[in-house]
DNA sequence: GAATATTTTGTAATCGATTTCATTAACTAT
DNA sequence: ATAGTTAATGAAATCGATTACAAAATATTC
């Protein structure tokens, strides 16, 4: 079914029922009758005849570092609840932890032409600002923060701050970190600072921490650990960058017979799935993923709404921060 | 950049270019010409005039019931590393675990033609089976068996059985199962078939067998569970259809002093992440649904491949299933 | 070397919508 | 009543590729 075909039923031009469609002047009358025969026939316009004709397409990228994780998969979840009722298409883009591939999505997705792209990104090289800086799609990014393009991401120092005085403030002096790499600013360096400055703040000397810094799956938290207590170190709170990370630093500190929290603390930050079902639930401060991929999807669109009716402009770059909630557990 | 530019460029017509992209019969000195002048460029042809003029586009609809779950990222991982090594674009669509959207998905990918469509299945209604009837388009369905349409799915019955074997090899013979909804036929009835027979096999009375029906949440598991003890009756070993069941169903026996496994032995389905981190590890059985999902995008590229060469002709339905590998940890 | 088959080529049609443009119809204001 | 707006209309151009078709160039056969 196409629209000539449609014009033909209804007995008008298919300029007329185009203009039915998005909504140009047409009389009363021939709105009713092509109305009538849209309905009967259920025609739907080929969207890729339209995004031919007008030089967009309705698809919205969303490039995310990986699928199996439980941050990723609670911010997508946002994503596409707030996409799905928009009319645009959410396209996906696995980029596998590579920021190579990340930017080959971002270039596909320009070359494609879609209305705009959202990205999970973790670390930012000059080539992704360089795109930012140039490209004049609607971009918004979750979870980092960059002056260069619009952001939606956590108070990840201020998270990192609050689990760290809650710690303290529960006796724990002798402090160890097991941190993320620090080519994510968000997650590496921003929570480290975080701690660090809990400590100065606590009248506690921040370069006497302990520090392991590691990947971000389970095992990494199990590494970082033992590294530390083999270093010789053994601490009486641990904070950890990640929950997962917390997992597997608990997992290593029983195993060498320490009791958690009695001997020692630990502590995770974001919040996630995998904190309520270990012994001890874990501590932590939950961060808002879904939250966060619902707020960078409106953002989106409504960039992409603005950009309809001033095309060709830049447009500005906005930054939202979200905040934190502790979570007392038992770990700590 | 477009094609008839580069046609000029390279002094020729641009039904040359298109030839030299799509192999038809050209000279090889114009073929020369052609290759430098696209290098020099760049240029990719648009992807949405390819499509409005071949009557087919370059999309795979996936369709998942929701993000956030272990086994659905780990499906959607495998079917993300195939598709985008493809040149075929996977576009996800999010049921939210309700059947009417699934069709809805279906329909719209239909209508957007889509070049196939991999179906992340939980329930299939008449109308379902309707549409996998009539539909020419090439439909892979992931995690469930039905023999109108091409499926990917696990030998859940055996998986069942096999655990619920090991357990009554261990010496539980007063069993209890946490079972899933069973408009799942997969997960909720044959694995549910599978307790049952393995039963009979060991001369126990499978009538006998108290159950609890759910959905597939932690705390779904651990509802069930109490629900089962608060019936009165007190197993020495519970089944749970999933590993997401078995965390509650675990949590509410420690809750109420149980030893697990030392009163009581728990064991789930599924080999995922949340039966790793728990205490104690939990015994079950893997499944592959990583692997689950790169079999089933890597089948439906062939079927959209046999497609292209003999089109309207209705896809014959193949049924692959996959193992299960018994995993043994600390909760049998 | 003529007749025939095959390959190469460009022109123009095509896919299905939107949009420009020129024209006509219907109002408003004077 | 007339000039000047504004709204409604359809024919035709357009988006950027692929492809049917016919013509031209080349290769093959006898």
């Amino acid at each position: 079914m196409k629209i000539s075909e449609i014009a033909r039923m209804a007995g008008v031009s298919s300029a007329a029922v185009s203009r039915y469609i998005n909504g140009g002047s047409i009389s009363e009358e021939k709105k009713q009758r092509i109305k009538k025969v849209i309905e009967e026939t259920g025609y739907v316009p080929n969207p890729t005849a339209r995004s031919l004709r007008q030089q967009r397409t309705d698809g919205i990228g969303v490039i995310v570092p990986k699928f199996n994780s439980d941050s990723v998969s609670n911010l997508i979840e946002g994503v596409s609840t707030v996409l799905s009722k928009s009319g645009y298409l959410a396209i996906f883009g696995n980029a596998e932890n590579d920021e190579k591939r990340e930017l080959e999505y971002m270039r596909l997705m320009q070359e494609t032409r879609f209305a705009g792209i959202l990205l999970m990104g973790t670390v930012f090289t000059a080539k992704h600002i360089a795109f930012f800086r140039e490209s004049k799609m609607p971009i918004v990014v979750c979870g980092q923060n960059h002056p260069s393009v619009t952001c939606v991401y956590h108070d990840d120092k201020g998270a990192a701050k609050e689990i760290t005085r809650y710690m303290i403030e529960k006796g724990r002096r002798k402090l160890a970190y097991i941190g993320a790499i620090e080519r994510d600013i968000s997650v590496g360096i921003n929570r480290r600072e975080g701690v660090e400055e809990a400590m100065s703040e606590a009248q506690l000397d921040p370069s006497a921490l302990v520090r392991a810094q590691v990947f971000f799956a389970v095992d990494d938290g199990y590494k970082g650990m033992n590294d530390i207590l083999d270093g010789g170190y053994v601490p009486d709170g641990v904070i950890c960058a990640t929950d997962t990370l917390a997992v597997g630093a608990i997992k290593a500190l029983q195993e060498r017979g320490y009791k958690v929290p009695g001997d020692i603390s630990v502590a995770g930050i974001g919040g996630g799935f995998a904190g309520t079902i270990i012994t001890p639930a874990l501590t932590t401060v939950k961060l808002f993923h879904r939250e966060c991929g619902e707020r960078g999807a409106r953002l989106l669109l409504s960039m992409i709404e603005q950009q309809r009716e001033k095309p060709d402009q830049k447009l500005p770059t906005t930054h939202t921060m979200f905040g934190y909630s502790l979570i007392e557990r038992e770990s700590v």
